[in-house]
DNA sequence: TAAAGTAAAAATTTATAAATTTTACGAATT
DNA sequence: AATTCGTAAAATTTATAAATTTTTACTTTA
């Protein structure tokens, strides 16, 4: 009776709806629903223990976001992917986070360069992989490596343009998810983040968003490179 | 039989949800549905004769470009407006736009120069007004309005920006229709977009991004003084 | 015999109606 | 005055029905 009490007044009481809004947005970014992919109303109520309301409700909201796309009549699939999205995502990531690094910079506090550091800090104590022989990913390390990123735009004193580059960083994480990182080998990501904290730390704008810029461009590289290798089921949407 | 064979072929018939979600969104940017309003099912069910599950829908999709916010188990709200989210607005869209603007001019083609002509020699053949006395907001020039300052950014060539571009349009809308628009008299839009349009063709990028964010920053000022002059129903947002 | 077209059936999506759960509000009691 | 209890309203979810699309099977024709 104690627990319940207890739970009670703690947990917020989230609807179902979006409880499967955020579990159906994890399993699209992280790939395990494939691109392309057809989301029937049938399959998805026995795989998620769900009514179709809720359901039909976290999909509606995927679809403003472009990561489901909603056929009339016809159903919801999982947005396809292709090289052409990757490059218009990358390259749209460059210019809007160069814009919001630069504002936060501009707009720099000592508590902001310290919550930077920490980020860092914090990012650099995760393991990469949770397999130190094969790659495989380490959700801890994902999250603080978001975080890290969101707190480099995050003075930028544009909650609109958060969102959007959150939008932009949710989208391209699936690519990521999708390639299989060998480059988990011979790039050095940790080195890749310490420059550019060195370039936020010494106040040199124009160097953090040169090597900010490079480190997206980077990523999309060796995406690209693995998925030209593997066979790519991704549809030529428009 | 001919016209089921080219129906068929064609689009499928848009459903309910996606009807109702247009019509809400339109109700809400015109402000018909004020700021703040508190969205009942029942209310909404009668008002767009329409049952529940369409609604929902709509509304969710909605919540997700953040023109309606959904309390849990508590329902649906109109977004509230506030002159912090207008500045916030206003900043990012002169931000992202001045971007878009550059790359589109860096992309110049005569093909585009001349949609841009176009665009503009009908927005400046719609009258502004529907009543030259008195100030009757004109859907055709909004309409018009709108398309000029698309085409500006059209060339960019990055689909998410646009897309972000036509959000933080829509967002903005909100807060033009609310204001009562003394500025119809002494603000000359017409030729804001003339010197707008002259600078692009001149190729003077530097010019045309000055022009552009002068022109959105006057609008904000214009609906400032409105907003603030009239008794805001706004609730102090987050 | 194969191909094409049509019609019926099956599957799936969309919408309505009913049931359940949760919250808000007010009266009664301590 | 504060708290508890109960009732009413509202939101969420499940269940049912209607409409649409896709598949399958069959007939007709070349």
């Amino acid at each position: 009776m104690d627990a319940d009490a207890l739970n009670r007044g703690a947990e917020s009481p989230a609807t179902l709806a979006t409880s499967i809004y955020e579990r159906l947005k994890a399993d699209i970014l992280s790939a395990r629903l494939e691109p392309g992919r057809k989301l029937q109303l049938r399959f998805l109520m026995e795989q998620y223990e769900a009514g179709q309301t809720p359901l039909r409700e976290a999909l509606n909201r995927l679809t403003t976001e472009d990561l489901v796309i909603g056929k009339e009549q016809r159903g919801f699939f999982v947005k396809p992917i292709s090289l052409g999205e990757l490059g218009e995502l990358t390259k749209t990531r460059c210019w809007v986070e160069s814009l919001a690094l630069r504002e936060s910079l501009a707009n720099s506090t000592p508590a902001w360069e310290e919550a930077l550091l920490v980020a860092h800090h914090r990012l650099e104590r995760a393991p990469r992989s949770l397999n130190p022989e094969r790659f495989e990913s380490n959700p801890e390390w994902e999250r603080l490596h978001r975080a890290f990123h969101a707190q480099l735009i995050g003075g930028c004193g544009s909650r609109p343009l958060i969102g959007f580059c959150e939008q932009l960083a949710d989208r391209l994480h699936r690519y990521r998810s999708l390639s299989s990182r060998k480059a988990f080998r011979v790039r050095n990501v940790a080195q890749e983040h310490a420059d550019i904290l060195k370039a936020v730390l010494d106040r040199n704008s124009d160097e953090a968003v040169r090597l900010l810029q490079q480190h997206y461009e980077q990523t999309a590289d060796f995406i690209r490179a693995d998925l030209e290798s593997e066979p790519p089921d991704a549809a030529a949407s428009t």
